[in-house]
DNA sequence: CCGTGATTTGAAATTGAGTTTCAGTTTCAA
DNA sequence: TTGAAACTGAAACTCAATTTCAAATCACGG
């Protein structure tokens, strides 16, 4: 029941804090904690990644043309609240800081009596760079 | 390069008129047809439905904990934008025609010069039944 | 330091959605 | 009717994610 301490667990922690803002899919962690020499098994980085997103040190978020899921750091609390623009285009996903969020959520509560969690939202469409 | 037009094809665009509003996994719509003695091949399911969402006539969405994604019939203009709550506990998929979802778009487009695709924004969250 | 029981690891097998392949079938315009 | 183009579907494949299970690791009490 009780959760043990161990090396893997460490590595892949300390791997995303170093990357702090940045987000990765399982195999990108795989491949990259590979490189280094520090390879987890293909299962224990999902089993840690479900455990921190729980913990809610990690954030998973899926852009709805996406075959697999992401995940970024937060534990620090200075990866601030934001949304995510997905380009279709170049696939680009792109953090936005914006009030406009604030707003939304508390309409959607008020009015459909909905509570929203603002970390799972991804909105899609095409980007300036790519909307010539 | 032009299309045929197919008893599959029509058999389809037929179950999901049927079914106007509801919305379907392509595993479910398989099922549902083959009850009903009127099996499609897996292949072909997944390719009608490409081409019926590349022609406006039905959208595909995804909730972000979903692992597949759902499709429904909207050829006929009476299924208004709008845009997709989920709900994590029931796993109720609801439907919510707002207008502040304009606004947000008209935001994003302005501020962030992003170009939203409406049809693929699912919030999370939970949903007043679930929120005692 | 040691033993023990609970937890974790990881290689391999499995699942399941979605895609590709390709031989055979259907469509439809001429 | 004909034939080229388009379509179908069974089967094989891809790939992310999950499950399995024996071996390794952890942590706690003695």
């Amino acid at each position: 029941m009780s959760q043990y301490n161990t090396k893997q667990g460490e590595t892949l922690l300390r791997f995303l804090k170093e990357n702090n803002g940045r987000h990765f899919t399982a195999a990108e962690i795989e491949t990259q904690l590979a490189i280094t020499g520090e390879k987890l098994g293909k299962a224990t980085v999902y089993r840690r990644l479900d455990r921190l997103v729980e913990e809610g040190l990690v954030r998973r978020f899926v852009a709805d043309d996406a075959k697999s899921c992401c995940y970024q750091y937060i534990g620090d609390g200075n990866c601030k609240e934001h949304f995510h623009l997905k380009c279709y285009k170049c696939g680009e996903l792109i953090h936005v800081e914006c009030d406009y969020l604030d707003k939304m959520q508390a309409h959607i509560f008020e009015h459909h009596g909905f509570t929203v969690d603002r970390e799972k939202i991804t909105i899609c469409g095409v980007c300036k760079k790519c909307s010539v």
